[in-house]
DNA sequence: GTATCTTCTGAAACGCGTTTCAGAGCAAGC
DNA sequence: GCTTGCTCTGAAACGCGTTTCAGAAGATAC
């Protein structure tokens, strides 16, 4: 495979020259700019992309850490984000960590050798301080709330879009609500809880459900919801996943929705449309490409920043 | 930020001897080696992954292409790749095509720069006979039917699959079938008709509707399929997707299913078991997995493979 | 005692683009 | 006529690990 030097000599110029022409620097003579194409042509030249980026030290590469790949919240983002950078000539490389705090180091540990140029971090059960160490070595911009100076955020606002959640539940008359959650510690589920405690005045720690994240869970949710003596008009629930999963358990049990119990999803994932989920619609995919832009925008030389992002209610018949 | 020439000097011995000792070589002095391992640590040394990139050739990287990220169906596949990459130290480069062969060229040339080391096709525009001229810069694995010699495949035998799902709802008792099918073109919908032509005595032109990829379309499907005059007493979806969207809209007209059309999907999507999708169960992260490995067999000298995948009926209430 | 290994070491070349710097030639400005 | 500035060119250094090759020292074999 022909390199830069071998279309130097073919062409009698230097690499110099070569090198000019690749990059259409104006200083070459048309003379010698045809040769070198003809040269390069000739040779059948292609740009080697490793020595590039050894010598300009950008690697045109983004890392993407996320705890699941087959979990279809994250696709969103990761569609924005790929759009995004497929736009400004960057690559993404996915890194799948299932909460696994060694998995995430090792995705940053990609910054540390310079194998990407940034990170954007989905998802993490990585402490804020502990990701702050690896900021000297690029930009991070993570899709979750309550980071540090020096690190990006574009996320929802998990405590202002569970309070209009639950406005939404209780403009359509149900007072008591229940809540169901994901990982209980996360900030996320902190601050849901939070927004749970403060609108809802009947609300009380058994009608929130933690460990809830995929449509199975929904499905199992089913029993555990009926099996309490006291329950609640209605679940918000923080996936459309979940919802579904048990939306269509209910269903299968034949007890009506939302006479039973009302659902509100979130996030606004198109299939629940399908079997009518009443959900609060997430930017998930803009949040995507802003994580994206303002990561490049830091590598560019630009500051930190921080975006929350709020969510619509898209009616259903699920409330 | 120091290198190997740093660490060198500050240890007092060879650029090769650090070198040796990066990389576990037995042929250095005991004293040697310690005073290297102190020396990186003093200096906080950190390998460039790119020179080590430019030096030996390799990349430790895959490209994997796809149409579209949001879709739910590639998950599963990349779940499997990103497992089986991880684990043999290699990342996972996702592009994304939405079938538009430009973008599907600017993929492969990855592989033509030497940004990549093989690249994996989950599904694609371009002719095998130009992706058989990519081969020479690189593996390629695909998930699709009808590779060439040369370039590996492991796909789900999509002729014998249709005919074991056809099999099945004639074991229920329907003849009169339906199919719904994506592209209409591609090589698993010919062969999907094909299995249709040959297996369904009934077999229509009309009962074949194509174009129908996401939950939105087999929302959309209901109005077409019930707009038709003679009716098949089944459908069998090329698409767990496609075929929840049109179940829930089914629903949603509080047209009983299966009485009014029964529901054959197609992939094995957890999602569908909350809402009783019966379907034919399709090992696509097991598939991801395979693709992978073949792929890094290839890497390592062994000759392209092809294998076909088979598909299990899951039971449920649609039928 | 000499031949043959084995262990250990480092200089230099290699992979391959980009960038800096110095210099030559020529035109415009005053 | 001399200075200034622009256009064009290429040698060499740079980014940073790995690998080849040559050689020295010590150990083992016969």
């Amino acid at each position: 495979m022909a390199n830069i030097r071998d279309i130097a000599k073919y062409a009698d110029v230097s690499v110099t020259t070569v090198s000019r022409v690749i990059n259409d620097h104006p200083y070459v003579s048309k003379e010698k700019r045809d040769r070198v194409h003809a040269a390069m042509k000739e040779l059948g030249y292609l740009r080697n992309q490793q020595a590039l980026t050894l010598s300009t030290g950008k690697t045109q590469r983004v890392v993407v850490i996320l705890p699941y790949m087959d979990h279809p919240y994250y696709s969103f983002f990761v569609d924005g984000i790929a759009k995004a950078a497929l736009e400004n000539q960057y690559r993404i490389v996915i890194w799948q960590t299932e909460y696994k705090l060694s998995e995430e180091q090792q995705a940053l540990d990609l910054l540390k050798h310079r194998e990407v140029d940034a990170a954007i971090i989905l998802s993490h059960e990585m402490s804020f301080k502990e990701m702050v160490s690896y900021r000297a070595y690029g930009p991070i911009a993570v899709a979750t709330v309550g980071a540090p100076k020096g690190i990006s955020s574009i996320h929802v606002d998990h405590y202002a879009s569970f309070v209009s959640g639950i406005h939404v539940l209780q403009q359509h008359g149900y007072e008591e609500i229940g809540i169901i959650l994901s990982r209980s510690h996360s900030p996320s589920s902190l601050a849901r809880q939070q927004a749970y405690f403060d609108e809802v005045a009947s609300a009380r720690e058994q009608w929130i459900w933690t460990g809830y994240l995929t449509s199975e869970d929904g499905i199992r949710l089913a029993d555990e919801f009926l099996s309490q003596k006291e329950r609640p008009r209605a679940l918000f629930f923080s996936s459309d996943y979940v919802a579904l999963g048990f939306l269509g358990e209910m269903q299968r049990r034949q007890l009506p929705i939302p006479e039973t119990v009302a659902i509100l999803g979130f996030d606004g994932n198109p299939i629940g449309k399908a079997f009518g989920l009443s959900t609060m619609l997430s930017p998930n995919e803009t949040i995507g490409r802003q994580l994206f832009e303002t990561a490049l925008a830091e590598m560019q030389g630009a500051s930190p920043q921080t975006t929350a992002m709020t969510v619509m209610y898209q009616t259903g018949t699920t409330l």
